[in-house]
DNA sequence: TACATACAC
DNA sequence: TATGGTGTATGTA
């Protein structure tokens, strides 16, 4: 066999994965990924930073080799204690499960693009990236057809869309949209951390709330911002019984952005002719969160995803499985969760990164399922936090709360 | 302790 | 022309 050959082809792959495009993004399905990068190798061979992560692509492939002679060291005696061991501790993880708890987490969709693109008009419907020819930190989703994307140098990105269009960064203006997110949270009566990620923990359904607190009006135009609820409908409350507006119990439609508020199937026949359309959010976890991202959207004209779950890792996931302008729920049972990891790749979860996700291939483990399977081998190639790690990971494990007073602003 | 690596944003 | 800056966690010498 020509192992020269081997090896270079390996390397190549390598290296395609290590510098190619990672579609591991919402907005980058079914993408001409070889056409893409052709360009983006084009770009990048020779230079110093090729090298270097030549470099590093090799001290990867090392540790991956080193850990394979371990597996081959490994009897089969060792493997079943190992198994009794891991079994042992999955059965205490079971029993501690909790899924009592209902962690939101809330992701701001293509957050420096978006509001680049609200502040200036010009900018809709083009291809646009924030950040500079160096570096760019986010993009919008007609610039990631093309496969340009955040953590991607500008000067790529040009050549895979020469029209892209690349926005200097304002952190003063994110700043101040994340406060705006933030406050949000506040009334519904979700405590959280903000910016343009923020993770919430819901502390206690509100079963109990009158209709009123949950109701919102649906600006138009420049109208004042309606955001506190209570006291908008106080003002209101005359008009309570012929307002009629929708409550949707749980099952409602979905909500649409307020341009085309007419979906939003609001009844307008009051008599005092108010000028704005209401709608009414209900009480169950969907709903809140439903009525989150409305209050996000007519604060800052700025959609976001996001994901409920009885723990943060598993919201994390879900916040990116509807986006842009979506949301995602796994109900709290053990089936439930099951079902959702099962096929997923470990490497959407937060932790696992290219790295990892590498080693792991290396043992044919791709899903979480897979993890599950290896669990014994895993626990004796890999430190104690580790395999503890991938453990909780392919059981559909994570933390229930929230430290730090309950919200999280990330950003 | 100090330094390196992995990861997220 | 050009491939970030910062913070956290973990592992190792």
């Amino acid at each position: 066999m020509d192992s020269t050959k081997e090896t270079s082809n390996t390397y190549k792959e390598d290296l395609l994965l290590r510098m190619g495009l990672n579609d591991n993004k919402a907005g980058m399905e079914g993408l001409d990924k070889e056409k893409i990068n052709k360009i983006i190798m084009g770009a990048t061979k020779g230079s110093r930073f090729y090298g270097n992560e030549l470099k590093k692509e090799k001290q990867v492939n090392q540790r991956i080799e080193n850990m394979m002679q371990q597996k081959a060291r490994i009897t089969s005696q060792q493997l079943r204690e190992a198994q009794l061991q891991v079994d042992r501790f999955a059965m205490e993880l079971e029993h501690c499960r909790d899924l009592s708890n209902t962690i939101v987490h809330v992701d701001m969709d293509a957050f420096y693009a978006a509001v680049e693109m609200r502040d200036n008009p010009e900018l809709k419907d083009k291809p646009i990236a924030v950040g500079s020819m160096s570096m760019l930190s986010t993009s919008n989703y007609h610039a990631r057809r093309f496969g340009v994307r955040a953590a991607m140098p500008g000067f790529i990105a040009k050549r895979l869309c020469p029209h892209l269009i690349i926005v200097p960064l304002n952190f003063d203006k994110y700043r101040v949209v994340s406060k705006q997110v933030g406050i949000c949270l506040a009334p519904t009566s979700i405590c959280s951390w903000v910016s343009c990620r923020i993770r919430s923990q819901l502390q206690m359904p509100r079963h109990n709330w009158p209709e009123e607190r949950r109701r919102y009006f649906i600006k138009t135009g420049n109208s004042a911002e309606n955001d506190e609820p209570g006291k908008e409908v106080n003002n209101l409350s005359e008009y309570e019984l012929s307002a009629s507006p929708l409550l949707f119990e749980d099952s409602p439609p979905d909500l649409q952005p307020p341009g085309n508020p007419s979906q939003v199937n609001c009844k307008e026949q009051n008599k005092l002719q108010i000028p704005q359309k209401s709608v009414v959010f209900g009480t169950s976890a969907e709903e809140v969160v439903k009525e989150i991202r409305f209050r996000i959207e007519q604060k800052t004209t700025l959609t976001a995803s996001a994901g409920i779950a009885p723990n943060t890792m598993l919201a994390k996931v879900c916040s990116d499985k509807n986006k842009p302008n979506g949301q995602y729920q796994i109900l709290p049972s053990r089936q439930a969760v099951m079902e959702f990891i099962k096929d997923l790749p470990i490497r959407k979860i937060s932790g696992i990164g290219k790295v990892t996700e590498k080693m792991l291939k290396a043992l044919g483990i791709i899903t979480c399922a897979e993890l599950y399977q290896q669990r014994a081998l895993l626990s004796l190639l890999f430190s104690e936090t580790s395999w503890h790690y991938f453990l909780h990971i392919s059981l559909g494990l994570g933390s229930t709360h929230l430290a730090r007073g309950n919200l999280q602003v990330e950003g």
